[in-house]
DNA sequence: CCCCATTTAGGACATATGTCCTTTTCCCCA
DNA sequence: TGGGGAAAAGGACATATGTCCTAAATGGGG
């Protein structure tokens, strides 16, 4: 993790999502700015958290791990998103751990200076308010919808929601960043299901696999299984 | 749903609950009292959100209905929570329905006067943010955990986490307000399923049903086919 | 006090999903 | 360019869970 302080990039990336009014004036010499490599952890499972994170650039995944070990991936996610929102609120170890998986950059500022400058500052609390309910919303649906259907739903819908483009064949986003493992992982399930959903995709023509990515050649068809449900973003 | 707006009763209930700062003083007149009786419907899944409640008073089951007419029990709560926040800050309509299980009384507050009065409140603001990361918080834990454990975990985790006492054979809480086809919904499960679990349990030595009610004879073992985990509340 | 509706209990069977292995493919590097 | 290892694909089997039914228990109202 590179670690920096340049108030001019700082200044241009709080524009560039809107957040001008966020943070007080006096908070603005205590943001760091952290840019993570692919593949490194920017906060893990258990650890005290000391920072609250924003991502203003590059995409990271949230996943916890069972006692036994078993992983679990909670979600990708994109800029604007906040990372130990919750953990500084409640004051509580990190429950989760934060990896990125393409070169990211985050908006880092310790707990300390956000307990002085920033607890009566609307602006910011009405910040993160939005944006925890927002994922609260979004937790609710994907955990409701995980319980309530069988993984074949699940996978229609994800491909649903993560496939770009609006005619033909489509493919999963960034081929190389979701891994079937990943995916089954995301969708709760064993990759040795996954694949078997996926080969009843093919053989039903809803898709076609081709060499690790997914291609998808029926999207009415797909949306029909998934019933009408997608993944919310 | 008796509604009423007797200052000293709603003074003395915000006391009881420590929220003397959470509504500025311009609000008190417009803080609303609501009596619901064991059944009623607090809120509806799909209406339009127009007013925070705050339970101050009994107890209340969170569920939603799928599409398809499943319904999944998300929790039951009792006070001090917090009803139509997400949904207060979001703007959106109801996620979930609410239905008091037992005579509950709630303040309710229009979201006009919120949104005139509260906006710039921080200690509203930070009294809503408590509530909403704790609710991320508990809800987090319950979807990995169910996610990630078959009903056998999930059953012995709740039988110990809403049973009293602390020796000998326990009873579940309110022995009338859990019906087994509830748990089933609040475990993910089928009424079948749960009650296949529960024949196993006996067998085990682990439980005793009489009429109803369950009790635990064992919670050492039940503790261990929980794995350590409890369903957080 | 008996009857009906609800709740509980469980049999039979189908399906969804997990675990453990083996084989195949693909890609990177010595 | 030929391993060697990661990732993909899938066979075999066990287990978890769901659906559909039937029977027994239970409790409140006529």
């Amino acid at each position: 993790m590179k670690e920096s302080r340049d108030p001019e990039r700082l200044r241009s990336l709080i524009r560039e999502h809107q957040m001008e009014h966020v943070f007080p004036e006096e908070l603005e010499p205590h943001l760091l700015l952290c840019e993570y490599e692919q593949g490194e952890s920017i906060c893990k499972q258990g650890e005290t958290a000391e920072y609250l994170y924003v991502l203003v650039g590059g995409k990271i995944k949230v996943f916890t791990t069972s006692p036994e070990g078993r992983a679990l991936i909670l979600s990708f996610k994109t800029p604007l998103e906040v990372i130990g929102d919750i953990e500084y609120i409640q004051g509580n170890p990190f429950i989760n751990t934060v990896q990125a998986v393409m070169p990211s950059t985050m908006v880092a500022v310790h707990h300390r200076w956000l307990n002085k400058y920033g607890q009566s500052h609307p602006p910011l609390l009405q910040f993160l308010l939005q944006i925890v309910t927002r994922k609260f919303y979004i937790k609710s649906n994907f955990m409701s919808f995980n319980l309530m259907h069988p993984v074949e739903v699940r996978l229609a819908s994800y491909l649903l929601s993560v496939s770009q483009g609006d005619s033909g064949a489509f493919a999963t986003d960034p081929p190389d960043v979701f891994q079937l493992s990943d995916i089954a992982n995301l969708l709760g399930t064993s990759y040795r299901h996954l694949n078997r959903v996926i080969h009843k995709f093919c053989k039903d023509g809803l898709i076609e696999r081709r060499r690790g990515i997914i291609l998808i050649k029926n999207r009415e068809k797909l949306f029909e299984v998934a019933g009408g449900n997608i993944y919310e973003e």
